[in-house]
DNA sequence: TTATATACAAACGTGAATGTTTGTAAAGGA
DNA sequence: TCCTTTACAAACATTCACGTTTGTATATAA
């Protein structure tokens, strides 16, 4: 079979991957075979057993190519957006999550197939791990910006910002899995903007709005 | 083999259930084979395929054995607990699906099935409109409950109860899923219940504690 | 008592996915 | 220009899970 040029190299890479995350998020990971992937992505497996070891390697590098960029948006949101008011940091990076899972399909699809067409035992229980670790970097850093929140004044009296954080932890990640299980939107994908707004306002001394 | 009597049956049928239940939440739901599920109740697969027609039958009727139940005694302390403060009977009810997942293995194993150990693809798709469907109800039920404690003047002014009833089922969604995923308890599960209580008091009109 | 249906065990056949090996055409270096 | 390595395709061998069929001992009905 022809060689192909480094770049084109790069690009079956690519395409391999897009293929897997088409395929996973249709069949679910574990239903999905290697030559689906490859006839997906108009190759045969010999493809994929040359860029990766197998298929849980390849999905973890389906994962590197959102997990990481992802992290650092919806982290950049958080405090910078108005010192201030570090409410309106935390309602902000909530948007941006919604955001990203709205406009970017890759993201999207992504989330899809972590949230439900993939089953966390065996090779992919480290995933779990990954995924608590994200969010308890994610808590902390609520948790700052509660806290500067309630240096500033703006938090209700007798709420705890570290508990407050988790709290909305909690809410971010059962928002993410309903609105991903809400496919035809009736339900919270309509609504969960307004919901964001309405769990960070409970927050503030008074009610603005 | 010795044919048994009725309620050998029965037996044998309920220890393929729990058996089935055993090794699904280890392996997960696509990885477990028939012959380990035989093998973990001590019979052969003749006795799956003689008491279901296959995988995902066996699977639906592991779910039915704590489905109907478990709706049941979390809706009931919704209401009852004290008619002077529906918000005390939302934060029983949530209470209760802690104290089962804690206490009652049969339930939690299940919920950590449904949660994490299966991918809702083709014949375990209709399963996620079925989580949906009850998690509607239950959020009606809530946000009956949010117009009553309204009624009452119990609830802070500002919040809409739809939208708080929606929170509240978003909230107990992460809860459920942080709860499970955090196996060993250092960042959910010994905080949770606090967390309720945190959640509640965040609606009432004046912090009471 | 005999016949039949029950509740499985055991064996069979089949397809299918995996990992590996072998083949091969072209790219890139010397 | 030639050789080596690359980037796959194609073929192979093996395992394995599934569904089905057949066998069988025994409860139960007649």
């Amino acid at each position: 079979m022809a060689r192909k040029t480094k770049s084109d190299t790069e690009q079956t890479r690519q395409q391999l991957i897009a293929a897997a995350r088409k395929v996973f998020a249709l069949r679910g990971v574990s239903r999905t075979t290697l030559a689906q992937i490859a006839n997906e992505a108009g190759v045969t497996r010999g493809a994929i057993y040359w860029h990766f070891k197998n298929k849980p390697d390849l999905f973890f590098a389906m994962l590197e190519q959102v997990s990481l960029p992802m992290i650092h948006r919806i982290n950049e949101n958080l405090p910078a957006v108005d010192l201030r008011d570090p409410l309106r940091g935390i309602q902000a990076s909530m948007h941006e999550i919604l955001r990203l899972m709205k406009e970017d399909e890759i993201a999207r699809t992504t989330f899809e197939i972590v949230v439900l067409k993939c089953e966390y035992v065996d090779e992919f229980a480290s995933l779990e791990s990954r995924v608590i670790k994200t969010g308890c970097d994610f808590m902390q850093t609520l948790k700052r910006a509660y806290e500067e929140a309630r240096e500033q004044n703006l938090l209700r009296d007798g709420i705890d910002p570290a508990q407050c954080a988790m709290e909305s932890f909690v809410f971010i990640k059962g928002l993410i899995h309903l609105w991903l299980s809400d496919v035809d939107g009736t339900i919270v994908r309509g609504k969960a903007h307004s919901l964001i707004d309405a769990h960070i306002a409970m927050r503030y001394k008074q009610v603005l709005y």
